[in-house]
DNA sequence: TCATGTTGTGCACACGTTAACAATCATCAG
DNA sequence: CTGATGATTGTTAACGTGTGCACAACATGA
């Protein structure tokens, strides 16, 4: 059936495969009608090329990656659907794209240039680091997205953590919160610093001075939002509001406030950070930022695509506006609380 | 870098390039020693196999196709994300997962046996026929889930939705309904069919006599169920619930009800099936039917790479366990109403 | 007339791998 | 000692495509 090659198609027009292959790549080498009466026996011969054997000679794979942390454990469908969208908006006909969770790989072998003529890296974790250097030190056209990354050569699409914190902390501040806590993400993560900016930055612009006991530390998990909570509702002078960098330790913050009898949000407001999807379907509903995961996506796979194409591309980093999303965690407070 | 080949290592081995390309394919031809010196040679130079080479002279791709029917007009994220995860869980670190919905594709052209050893294809609706067939006919090894399909040489795994409109029907006749209407799916669809016998089935069991009066025809769709639900609320001795046979129909008639003051389900009980993303979030949340999407998802790429490996696969057909998803859009009724 | 393009085409090889067949060598039966 | 057998390894071609170079035909200009 497919099986008709170049060479057949030569025969047919009596002419070399050399000029078959030429006249189909539209070679500006061949006589206009030659290469018209070759194409038109290629389409009624309904030729397909052989991409292997293109990919061989050509050393490309037509093959684009999306990988994303893991796949079964934590990922949420929304995110993957976004992410899976965006990319797939941009990307022609001529590329495949390969989904494939990081963690499933038992080796990095089947990585490399040959198999991948650029990877989408919609990085959720630290965990990643490994993958994301073997992929460049093959030198595949990388991209990563979602997590904030300094290397040389790679680019990076994040979404700007810094002015979502500060929407939040300003939404916080207009709901008639004065006193809002945050607990931190995990030391040393740019996203951390970068959401405790935001939330610096719009107190001051409120003209609060921030407290140095109403800044938490904590890991991004579950587990140190439960703690960091704890240690807030033992405060002398309670808060009226927590801000959590993340809806893993938003979600630990109500669980330690319910187990002691403090309701979210009557008592006290709990605002988080990325929408994952349980935030929607908890109770309270999360009030949280959302990150621009679709739009990301798109524009990556754009920047990818035109650099493999060879045209130049310029910039390596961009920041991507934050949504605030408002649910049932936080709520305003009365002058006379 | 990792451009390393078969005749590198077989030059420093001292032998020649098959000797090595044996070697490492683990030939019983080759002296175990030599094996042994040339794998670790190959190791230590951090040798992959060009894999488009390989292609090309075994006739395999190493790729694996999971199509939906669209990935960007109603395609549900739970129900990418449950297939994606079950494909994903079964198939091994030598194969590549390209996912693709068969709405993004302008030609089938990159739609072949080179390029897919196999295709699974995640069928939402009767527009992918054409692609179906197209598919089959290129010889490609092909397996359609979750949309029933009659075709020689093509594997259908599909939920089973008998069983499934069986137990909906049994858990209303539980909640204490004796007359129940069913909106009957397209005519002519497998599933419409079965969705019927299930619930004509459970009737019968329970000595009810179905009555003709309370099957109502419908097409699947919402306005088809709006339809429908307008005629039974017409009927002089109204039933106290009612079976869609789609989520799309029952969304219809509830807002059939609803807009004649008929509450639900205070004063009438609506079942769906489908369990689509949305029927968790309508007014009342839809009492409906899952369909086991990851399980048959892993069943099919599992019987679809035994395939390709050349293991021997017996059935072509086979059915899926629906499960019973009860939320709030079903009420008990008690005795005396 | 002859050197010098110009235009269109083919030859031969390359890409990295596998596989049919040939070759080598040791071993063993007679 | 000799031919046969079996175990290893090598030679060569093949998969389908793209490309550097040579080449033919034909036009151009002096």
């Amino acid at each position: 059936m497919s099986d008709v090659t170049i060479k057949d198609i030569a025969r047919m027009a009596g002419v070399s495969h050399t000029t078959v292959s030429r006249a189909l790549n539209d070679s500006p080498l061949i006589n206009p009608e030659t290469k018209e009466r070759i194409k038109s026996i290629a389409g009624s011969l309904n030729y397909t090329p052989n991409y292997n054997a293109k990919s061989l000679v050509l050393d490309r794979s037509y093959n684009l990656g999306l990988f994303f942390t893991t796949l079964h454990q934590g990922t949420s469908s929304g995110f993957l659907y976004a992410a899976l969208r965006g990319v797939n908006e941009v990307i022609k006909d001529g590329y495949n794209l390969i989904v494939r969770g990081i963690d499933d790989y038992t080796s990095f072998h089947h990585v490399n240039r040959k198999s991948f003529d650029g990877i989408i890296v919609m990085s959720q974790s630290a965990a990643d680091q490994p993958f994301i250097e073997y992929a460049a030190q093959r030198a595949i056209p990388l991209i990563v997205l979602n997590r904030q990354i300094e290397m040389d050569g790679v680019w990076n699409l994040v979404p700007d953590d810094q002015s979502g914190a500060y929407r939040m902390t300003e939404y916080l501040l207009q709901c008639g919160h004065r006193r809002i806590a945050i607990i931190e993400g995990k030391p040393g993560f740019k996203s951390s610093h970068a959401r405790k900016e935001g939330y610096l930055d719009a107190l001051r612009s409120a003209g609060i001075e921030p407290e140095d006991e109403l800044c938490m530390r904590g890991e991004y998990d579950f587990e140190s939002g439960y703690q960091a909570m704890v240690r807030i509702l033992e405060l002398k002078d309670r808060p009226s509001a927590v801000f959590c960098s993340s809806d893993d330790m938003a979600l630990g913050a109500v669980k330690a406030a319910a187990e002691r009898g403090v309701r979210v949000p009557d008592d006290i407001s709990v605002a988080g950070f990325d929408d994952t999807l349980y935030s929607a379907f908890i109770t309270p509903a999360l009030t949280t930022v959302r990150r621009p995961i679709e739009e990301m996506s798109r524009a990556g796979a754009e920047k990818l695509v035109a650099f493999i194409e060879k045209k130049h591309v310029e910039d390596h980093k961009r920041m991507f506006r934050t949504e605030l999303v408002i649910r049932d965690s936080v709520k305003p407070i009365s002058e006379g609380d």
